[in-house]
DNA sequence: TAGGCCATCTGGTCCT
DNA sequence: AGGACCAGATGGCCTA
């Protein structure tokens, strides 16, 4: 989050218009460096056309912020690039869709249902700290840049690597609990321990309702 | 310093 | 005709 607000707050490229010409120099064409081209708009649609693209873009930006937060398990401040909240939100979604057709971790477990890779649903704790991360109580400088840099669900249940949280939420999975209460559990535990209230798995399914409200 | 990510500008295309 | 959408190109910031 703090990285988006730095990119709002980023200089960008101004336009160059020199006597009603454009400079190309520093920009997308390179097929017109080193001369000016007459502009075929008037300044004035191209700079409505502009600001029109920009907004556009915001809305898409807003969008994957939106998505991102309604994502259980990733606080609203965790540093995922837009790439990064596709492929978890599809990983989701898939893992959704396993739980609901093979009816939750008594028949199928995170580990069968979801291979260890790194940008798999579920995932959550942090590599190196070995606890649950929230970005913002580190300043932001030590964040992981993105959940590669996390662990799974999987990582998460193995007792090396187990808070008392965790271990509490093993329990959990080994009284063979519906997996999404599951997660929805370990999820208030995490909210707790942060004082926060992030959207649980359940709500997070109502995400689709929300789309008209990303205009 | 290289690479990743992002915002921005721009022209082309499609749609209303 | 005007707006939405898209893709290409670029520069700035950040991190490993």
């Amino acid at each position: 989050m703090l990285k988006e607000v730095k990119y709002l707050k980023m200089p960008r490229r101004r336009k160059d218009i020199i006597n009603g010409t454009v400079s190309s120099v520093g920009r997308g064409y390179p097929h017109l460096q080193n001369r000016s081209i007459v502009m075929k708009e008037k300044p004035q649609q191209r700079n409505a056309a502009n600001a029109r693209e920009r907004a556009r873009m915001r809305v898409l930006s807003r969008a994957f912020c939106r998505l991102k937060t309604t994502l259980p398990w990733v606080p609203a401040d965790t540093k995922l690039s837009k790439l990064d909240t596709l492929r978890l939100a599809t990983t989701y979604i898939g893992h959704l869709r396993a739980v609901l057709v093979e009816g939750g971790v008594g028949r199928t477990s995170p580990v069968s249902s979801h291979p260890v890779v790194s940008m798999s649903w579920p995932f959550m704790f942090n590599k190196s700290g070995n606890e649950l991360k929230n970005s913002s109580s580190d300043s932001g400088s030590d964040s992981p840049r993105s959940s590669i840099d996390q662990f799974n669900l999987h990582d998460c249940l193995t007792e090396e690597h187990q808070t008392p949280s965790q271990r509490q939420l093993s329990d959990l999975h080994s009284n063979s609990q519906d997996e999404i209460s599951l997660m929805d559990s370990n999820y208030q535990i995490y909210q707790q321990q942060k004082g926060i209230n992030y959207s649980n798995i359940s709500s997070g399914l109502n995400y689709c309702g929300n789309f008209a409200e990303l205009q």
